[in-house]
DNA sequence: CGGAGGACCTGAGAGC
DNA sequence: TGCTCTCAGGTCCTCC
């Protein structure tokens, strides 16, 4: 499912319900997720929420001794019920929030995680992280420094957590789509003005998703159960054959690397 | 080291 | 209807 702006909108629809309250308890049924969920959680007891903030694509929620760290994985989402209602197949982790809401995790093919960190800076998921693309280190002459010698696919040279993180399959395709550059290219080949572009334009395209509440193609929802409404806007992501929005062509589609990348041969060069 | 590919897991939809 | 195949928003691991 999420890439960072439906993590961001998830983020920002739990907060208010998490912070100046207790997590109660755990209810962990289904402990076998992308990894296990760590003990430190399933033996959770009363402890108030600090924060809840997001690192790339991962969910933090701060509490006085450590931190859970959730990840939503390919199909993953988190809710805010109104009450304890029965759960269904894939609703692996409630979270009991004092008052008697419950923040829940739904996620039908596992590959999420939640797991505890006695501290971020430790937190082995967290630690080799590149850059929040929204953040001012993330600039054109990062881009440009980095894609020197890079023989990859601009494409997924994008999607390495290690460059940039939160950036995902489909924002990858859109972000390279308004920058009209070529997702065929190597990374190398970048030139100075194309990678400030590149770099305003992924922010610009985060921002405006966020803005909408993210993308919903089929399981995403808001933590209010509303979807997001980025889809309406996507250029290119799964519109292979349908014609370009700007020119008119028809939209290709390749696979590199085991995902299928979508772009305009005319528009984008 | 960089880069490619498989692995994890389930469900939806297409095609026969 | 039901089987088989392909595809899906992520990322870690191994292999060359």
């Amino acid at each position: 499912m999420p890439e960072l702006p439906e993590i961001e909108t998830s983020r920002r629809g739990i907060e208010p319900y998490l912070v100046n309250h207790k997590i109660i308890k755990a209810i962990v049924r289904q402990p076998k997720l992308r990894w296990p969920v760590s003990p430190q959680i399933i033996a959770l007891e009363n402890q108030p929420v600090l924060s809840v903030q997001r690192r790339a694509k991962y969910l933090l929620i701060e509490l006085p001794d450590g931190w859970l760290v959730g990840h939503l994985g390919m199909s993953g989402s988190v809710r805010i019920l109104p009450e304890f209602l029965e759960a269904g197949k894939h609703d692996h982790v409630d979270f009991l929030i004092s008052g008697g809401k419950v923040l829940r995790y739904t996620d039908p093919r596992r590959f999420g995680a939640w797991l505890w960190a006695d501290d971020l800076e430790t937190c082995s998921a967290l630690k080799h992280l590149g850059p929040e693309p929204l953040s001012d280190e993330f600039s054109g002459a990062y881009l440009l420094k980095k894609s020197q010698g890079k023989k990859t696919l601009i494409k997924p040279w994008l999607m390495d957590n290690k460059l940039v993180v939160g950036v995902g399959n489909i924002y990858a395709s859109e972000s390279l789509f308004e920058a009209r550059i070529s997702p065929l290219r190597a990374a190398g080949t970048l030139t100075g003005s194309e990678a400030d572009n590149l770099a305003l334009t992924i922010k610009r395209v985060l921002q405006r998703s966020i803005e909408q509440g993210g993308t919903t193609l089929r399981d995403f929802l808001q933590a209010d159960g509303k979807p997001g409404y980025f889809a309406q806007e996507l250029q290119v992501y799964g519109r292979t054959g349908e014609p370009c929005h700007a020119c008119g062509e028809l939209i290709e589609s390749e696979k590199h690397g085991q995902r299928t990348t979508f772009f305009c041969r005319h528009c984008q060069r």
